[in-house]
DNA sequence: ACCCTGACTTGATGATGTAGTAGCCAGTTC
DNA sequence: GAACTGGCTACTACATCATCAAGTCAGGGT
């Protein structure tokens, strides 16, 4: 077994879904239309008919997913006018939009990984500065890449020892 | 803007589904419960009844999920007897299935960060060495971390130009 | 020989995600 | 002021995700 909790392992089961970061994340943002709405927005997109081309989705869902993601205050709308026409809407990613960064660019590096066919490498990130291929990665303090191995997955005991243990 | 393509932007929407990591991870890896089940494998949980457990899922969607994922080559079967019991199978990751490190993990942080409750943290992941914080960052060569103004997004140029442009 | 248990499998059912079509509405063009 | 357009909404239909309940099946225990 590669990781291990410091702490009452046990007590984990009732906690699991209701606190867990990874299930409430998946709940925020986990549908397929939203993650490529995102990776447009990363691209540079801005625009509700941008978004609806490039993600090939319906107008109908890319709307509903635009709204729910606004809503979450990952998207804010910014008024615009194109020259002749009326005033439209873009959105711009927020912070904690932008913050997903190394989520998205990581499923798009496992993927480039181990989904696609050999010697394909449809998209090439770079640092901007130098030209350098850029990773998503675990780090440490110290500064080091880590692997599963090297990292320990650690439960607030107090938390631990306040649920209820339904197993 | 922030991001940037140095390509032609414009023959991206026949590629992007078709060809892009993120949606092909997504349809590998997407389902709420796919999620769940690596989440419990990263916290070294391997058999059938602990995975059940712990994503509080139904045995029959684990069931599903776990052949799906080894069908994939994210886990493989190894053959286990607990004293007095007959033989059983757990699932233990393989190297394709740890690579998603980053991306759990990064689902995780950003949860951590904007979604839990004021003043939450269940879990932590320290660096098992030295107890430091582990974090997820997008990392350049020369080991400096990067947000989304300092990365190039860069299209394969003859990729670029073999696509029909049906916008 | 019979029961029991753990790991599934099968089948029926409900919930959610997405597409497709159509319609609405504000402003711009004519 | 009539037609057109882009951005969105409403409604319907379908596919997938997931649950629940029941059944199967390979062994071990007694």
């Amino acid at each position: 077994m590669h990781t291990s909790f410091e702490g009452e392992l046990g007590d984990r089961s009732a906690w699991a879904l209701e606190h867990c970061s990874i299930a409430m994340t998946m709940d925020a943002i986990g549908q397929r239309s939203s993650i490529l709405i995102l990776r447009e927005a990363f691209y540079g997109i801005t625009r509700f008919d941008d978004f609806v081309r490039f993600t090939q989705g319906s107008e109908a869902n890319v709307a509903v997913r635009l709204k729910h993601l606004t809503g979450l205050g990952l998207f804010t709308k910014h008024p615009y006018q194109d020259h002749g026409k009326r005033t439209r809407y873009e959105y711009v990613l927020t912070d904690k939009g932008s913050d997903l960064l190394p989520a998205l660019f990581a499923l798009l590096q496992w993927g480039d990984n181990y989904l696609q066919p050999e010697g394909t490498r449809p998209l090439r990130l770079e640092e901007r500065a130098t030209g350098e291929p850029v990773r998503i990665v675990a780090r440490g303090a110290s500064g080091t890449d880590l692997s599963l191995n090297d990292i320990a997955i650690i439960m607030d005991s107090n938390r631990a020892s306040a649920l209820t243990k339904n197993v």
